[in-house]
DNA sequence: GACGATGTAAAATGAACGTTTTACATTGGT
DNA sequence: ACCAATGTAAAACGTTCATTTTACATCGTC
C-alpha cells in the first residue's frame, strides 16, 4: 500500500464522516500515519487532495456500477449503502461545502455525474431499445434520490427507488 | 424588519451559497449589517444560528407545499427551484458538514424531513384512498432526487420527477 | 561507505476562526 | 431630564487553520 493509497483512503473516510472543511490537515496526516511534509509533497494542497479523493471514489463507484440492467444498478446501490453507509453523495457534498468556487473540485464532481448519467442512459437504451431521454432523466432522479433519502430513511429508500425504476421501465415498451 | 429577520435572511443566503463552515461570523455580521455583539446577544452561537436558519427555512418551505395533489407538490418544487435556485437540500448539507455531531442541527433536519414525509403521505392517501407505504417512499425518493439532481441537471430533473410521480400514481388504483 | 531520495518530527508562519469584552452612542419610557 | 435597554465599533481572546521550513533519520544504490 503506497503512501498515496493510505492518504486517499484515510482522507475519504474522514471527509465522508466529518465533512471536508471540518476535517483539518492534522486529522488527515494522523489518519494516514504520515507527516504533513509528506502529505504536501504528494498531494500538493488540501483542495488537490479533495479532488483526488473524489476522482478515486468515482473510479471505485464506477466499478460497482458495471452491471447489465437498471435493476442491477439499484441492487449495486443497495450493496454500496450497506457496505459504505449512507451519508449522501460525497461529490455533491464537496460542491456544497465549497460553493462551487474550487475548479478542480467542480471538475471532479461534474465528471462523476456525467459518467453516472451516461451509464444510466446506456442501460436504458439497452433495455428499452430506444433513446428515451425522459426515462433516463427519471432514473437519474431516482438514483440521486435514493442516495440522498437513504441518509435518513435507510435502505428502504433504495428499495423503493429500485421498484419505481422497474415500474417506469415496464411502462416503456420497445 | 427586525434584527433577527435581517440576520436569518442574510445568513440563509450566505450558508446556501458558500456553505456553513466556510461562512465566517464576520460575513454574517456584515451581511446582516449588525455588530458581532448584537449577533451573539440574539443568536447565542453559530450553531444556534444555523439551527434557527434551518427552522425558518422549514417554515417557508412548508408554506410552499400547502397544495392538494402530488402533481402540485412537484409544481411547487419547480417554482422553488426557479425562484431560489438549486444548490441541494440545505438541511442535508448542514448535516453533512457537521457530521451529525451537533444535536440542535440534527433535530432541525430530522424535524424537517419528517414534516415533508408526512405531507407526502397525506397527499398520497388523499389521492389513492389507500395507505400505500411503498408509493409514499417512492414519492419521497423522487422529491429528494429532484432537489439533488437539479443542482447539475437543472429544472428538467424536477419535471422528470413530476412525470414519474404521475406515472407511479396512475398505477396505484384506489 | 558515501550519496541522493524520501521519510519523520516539530516548530514557525500568518491568517482566520468563534467568541468575549471594553468603551461609547442612541433611544424610548416614566 | 434621566435611566435602562439596545445598539455599534473595535480590539482582544485563545484556538485552529493550511502551509512552509528546519533539522534529522533511514534507506536502497552505485
Amino acid at each position: 500500500m503506497t503512501i498515496m493509497d493510505k492518504l486517499v483512503t484515510a482522507s475519504e473516510a474522514l471527509f465522508d464522516r466529518h465533512g471536508f472543511t471540518a476535517t483539518g490537515m492534522d486529522k488527515l496526516t494522523q489518519g494516514a500515519g504520515i507527516s504533513s511534509r509528506t502529505l504536501y509533497k504528494h498531494a500538493g494542497s488540501k483542495n488537490a487532495l479533495i479532488a483526488r479523493v473524489l476522482n478515486e471514489r468515482d473510479k471505485r463507484f464506477a466499478r460497482r456500477l458495471e452491471v447489465e440492467s437498471i435493476d442491477a444498478l439499484f441492487k449495486a446501490l443497495e450493496d454500496w449503502v450497506r457496505v459504505e453507509g449512507a451519508r449522501g453523495c460525497l461529490f455533491l457534498r464537496a460542491l456544497g461545502e465549497t460553493g462551487g468556487d474550487t475548479p478542480e473540485i467542480v471538475d471532479a464532481v461534474l465528471a462523476h455525474k456525467v459518467r453516472v448519467a451516461e451509464r444510466i442512459a446506456a442501460l436504458v437504451e439497452h433495455e428499452t431499445g430506444r433513446d428515451d431521454a425522459m426515462l433516463v432523466e427519471q432514473i437519474i432522479v431516482l438514483f440521486e434520490g435514493a442516495t440522498a433519502a437513504a441518509i435518513y430513511r435507510g435502505e428502504q429508500a433504495v428499495a423503493a427507488a429500485r421498484q419505481a425504476a422497474a415500474t417506469l421501465l415496464a411502462g416503456a415498451h420497445s
